[in-house]
DNA sequence: CTGAAAGCGCTTACAG
DNA sequence: CTGAAAGCGCTTACAG
């Protein structure tokens, strides 16, 4: 029991050491302790070395929320994000919660599976907790999470999300990433670069044919076919390189997909066939899924859309905003970058 | 201008209402208009009612840190993580967050990449915030996080990460899961089970054998040669098939996979060599990584290690912890759940 | 150069 | 039943 007593003791005094400790120890108001540490006022720099020492020596860490009180800025933000599956939105979080962590402030995590009810839950949570701003994060550039944002009194940034024409929103320049992959077929040599996407439902699909068609078009290349709509998925990628490569007609010497996994249908269908990657068909991906690249035989060139760069960029924006600078309205495309393997030739590692 | 300065006036009296702006509505003190709002105290239910009217009408929402700073509870909680892929964390931290939520306690997100210096930092911010506890995720059960907890006074719970002996873990069973796939395979009536899995190094690996070791047993079924240690990867895996199957030896008619991208690249082996899952081979994977397993062709029957119910427990139990209630130290296994689907047979759907 | 006072927004004994 | 006062931990004019 007196250890019980001596611990709990030990926590009392020396668990939350308050700017008041600090204080005494350094002999000095609390005012003067206050300013020693935040560098501000003039004063003896003995006086000010006291108080650091004291500081250090007592283990002090000022309390954030007493300052955000003073301060009615809490270095805060919430992180709203319908994505549970995390597949899009972990790499923005993680490039988002680096830049901000570098800035001194934290982010609030908050999973709402597209429920409206749980939307409101969090939003309300973070009104309590006086973040000072929101970053909305979803998975698809052409969808509102079910969160009404009318009575938010805080600047709001939407990222991987449909956005208010008078919002400020990040997406990937999905049309900017396909000019890339297809212009860097067209310059290996390929001719007939045909175009195997997802539903047409999602914004990002006709963006990405349209730099498809541009890429092809300062190329001198005619389009091969139409774009092959269909599913996000292997099964959809495997079967149109059935029907693409079955047939006995004119075929591609090149696919650009629109996901990664339509890529790594498409090449297995391939390997069925007997035709080589990249030798008699170069593929090029989308999204740079690491697991899904890496594992296709061969290794898929790919698209990747810089989730953490529009995470980190929505917070940097997000922080202006707070401070009161100016940011324009609109929404910002942020450059994707080729990742080039081995399926497409020339020369990749 | 006049309107600038009016919304600017609309802000300042409407942006933050206080409990001082209730009262004044309310024509009561301030002490009671926060009685009358957090239901204590005695009063007439007249000038109760004419409090929560006021709080009403002018959106009054109390202002959580002030809250926290009289009660010494932040409701607040530091999700630690390095797993910035996210495959492990995310659904970690949404079932986390949501059960905490529910709970109104928030969680800061804070995306660690094995750097030392960034956890620091981290772990810094999240003292300054107050944050009420800590949770460490990690991705694997045998790694601790380059996270020096000593000095951190709060209480921590860790998930799916290496644990202190005396502190408070959260783990799937491994060998439970495991367990449970082999048994529904010799339930099945496969008799010659094969396991091919990831490297010895990884502590889920030996846990998984076992789980395999003793579901054989108690069917009265010899294991099917040792378990055959290899990479994580669909590559080890569809070698490890083409050497298993492409012997004339005696062959498995079942394969338990410590993974589902190994179980992934068998079942190409298998279709390369002209055998059929389940018919010939029945395939068992494990993690249910949704689209790996619903993308294999069959779709594969696999273990679910439950990785959201681990976040809520966890969550839950740190929730304990800063009530004071009595929590066990030591590593908690929750159960796996066995996901079937078509690649092991037995009329799955 | 230093400190007393007021205040950020809220709650909680304690008087009346 | 209701309110004045003190306090949570900090900062910032303002005196001295």
């Amino acid at each position: 029991m007196r250890d019980d007593a001596t611990s709990d003791l030990r926590n009392e005094v020396v668990g939350r050491v308050t700017i008041r400790d600090v204080a005494l120890e350094a002999g000095v108001s609390v005012a003067t302790a206050s300013k020693a540490l935040n560098e501000r006022g003039r004063m003896t720099s003995e006086t000010r070395e006291r108080v650091r020492t004291a500081a250090r020596l007592l283990g002090f860490r000022p309390n954030a929320m007493a300052r955000a009180l003073v301060h009615q800025r809490s270095f805060t933000l919430g992180l709203l994000t319908s994505d549970t599956y995390g597949r899009f939105t972990l790499p923005v979080a993680a490039g988002l919660s680096a830049a901000m962590s570098d800035r001194g402030v934290s982010v609030f995590l908050c999973a709402i599976d597209d429920d409206p009810e749980r939307a409101r839950l969090n939003l309300e949570a973070m009104e309590d907790k006086r973040v000072d701003g929101l970053v909305i994060a979803g998975k698809r550039i052409d969808r509102t999470l079910p969160l009404n944002l009318a009575s938010a009194r805080m600047p709001v940034v939407h990222v991987v999300a449909a956005c208010p024409p008078d919002g400020v929103g990040f997406v990937p320049d999905d049309e900017g990433g396909a000019f890339l992959a297809v212009s860097h077929l067209a310059r290996l040599g390929r001719r007939r670069i045909a175009h195997v996407t997802g539903p047409r439902s999602f914004a990002a699909v006709p963006l990405r044919e349209a730099g498809w068609r541009r890429a092809l078009g300062e190329a001198g290349l005619p389009p091969f076919g139409e774009a092959l709509c269909g599913e996000w998925s292997e099964r959809f990628g495997y079967e149109t390189g059935q029907r693409l490569f079955g047939a006995a007609a004119e075929r591609p010497d090149a696919v650009f997909c629109g996901n990664d996994q339509i890529a790594r249908g498409l090449i297995d269908a391939l390997a069925q066939s007997g035709l080589g990657v990249p030798e008699d068909v170069a593929v090029v991906g989308f999204d740079n899924w690491e697991l899904f690249a890496q594992a296709a035989r061969p290794p898929l060139t790919t698209v990747d859309m810089e989730l953490k760069d529009l995470g980190r960029e929505a917070g940097l924006t997000l922080l202006d905003m707070i401070d009161g600078k100016p940011v324009e309205p609109g929404l910002r495309r942020l450059p994707c970058r080729l990742v080039v393997r081995r399926s497409c030739g020339g020369g990749a590692p």
